[in-house]
DNA sequence: AAGAGCTACAACCGCAGCATA
DNA sequence: CTATGCTGCGGTTGTAGCTCT
């Protein structure tokens, strides 16, 4: 018995991320974390992508704590060391790298410090010419020992919101747009659903994983979740769908929502779209209705 | 200037393991 | 106990940009 793709091949889009959906992305899982579920979240937050690839896109390149850039000869020393020690484990090695991924020591590994292993193995197995200087970034043992009494790294600073802008300049407007409707819309939820369930157990361990992911954090999510939206049971978000029919907003979807009723009727994208009249409607109508 | 080769890195794929119903 | 869904992980591929000839 096979195992059913996560997702249809034929319906996402593959490739290079463009500058928009990660601005989307990134707005999306700073504020709600993984809506519980990535495989959910593409279709929560209006992204035409496997919710596994949002993840990667996430935990590779998005996250607020990670470093891009030239690995330190102190890095390649450790990687080298590690490697030696528990072989291709790239997540136990990144996790000793603050603020690098397991992709980016694969791939760093790959394509330098293999060779360079290589070359180290080899002259250990023959009758030996003197090591390289330990300047020039050769594995310095000391270098692991060392490590081992270092205390884990600080937990990284997570970033404004509005640094967001200054990556991405074209998307300033819809992002400081998203701000304020979901600000408005928020305030009104919070009301409408204190005394409603608040997020499963699983919604809330989903979203702390997130946001503790390598020892990141999601600056909203974690500290809010009972402001977040997505984070709502399904109870909830069938409120939201059950208590507005015919709103344009919750007709994005469909009626009957294509993505089950766990799901709200509009992604939040289409909040991004829609204009204020339509997002105060909507919340006119979970507010009286 | 053009094309071949190389490098770096983003992204995808599929499997394993865990949690839950 | 079992089936299912989801996440995490490691291997691999694709491709843009750079360097060399």
């Amino acid at each position: 018995m096979g195992r059913s793709p996560c997702c249809d091949k034929a319906r996402v889009k593959r490739g290079p991320w463009s500058q928009e959906e990660d601005a989307i992305l990134k707005s999306f899982v700073e504020r709600f974390g993984n809506a519980g579920s990535w495989i959910a979240l593409p279709q929560k937050a209006g992204l035409k992508r496997c919710g596994k690839s949002c993840r990667l896109r996430w935990l590779n390149y998005l996250g607020p704590e990670l470093r891009h850039g030239g690995f330190t000869d102190e890095e390649d020393n450790l990687i080298l060391s590690l490697y030696g020690e528990i072989g291709s484990k790239w997540s136990v090695i990144a996790s000793r790298l603050p603020g690098r991924t397991d992709n980016d020591v694969k791939n760093y590994w790959n394509t330098k410090l293999k060779k360079r292993y290589m070359a180290i193995t080899r002259e250990e197995r023959q009758p030996s010419p003197p090591p390289p200087p330990s300047g020039d970034g050769s594995i310095a043992v000391a270098d692991s020992q060392s490590q081992d009494d270092e205390p884990p790294p600080p937990p990284p600073t997570p970033p404004a919101l509005a640094n967001l802008g200054t990556a991405v300049a074209e998307d300033d407007e819809l992002l400081l747009k998203s701000e304020q409707l979901y600000a408005e819309l928020m305030g009104l939820i919070e009301q409408q659903s204190t005394s409603t369930t608040g997020p499963s157990t699983r919604d809330r361990e989903s979203l702390t994983a997130t946001s503790s992911s390598s020892s990141g954090t999601s600056p909203t999510v974690s500290r809010s979740g009972s402001c977040s939206m997505w984070g709502m049971d399904v109870q909830d978000t069938t409120l939201l769908s059950e208590s507005s029919t015919g709103s344009s907003l919750f007709d994005a979807y469909g009626g009957d929502d294509a993505f089950g009723a766990a799901l709200p009727a509009y992604s939040f994208l289409d909040l991004l779209a829609a204009s204020y009249d339509e997002v105060a409607a909507v919340a006119h109508e979970l507010l009286y209705y």
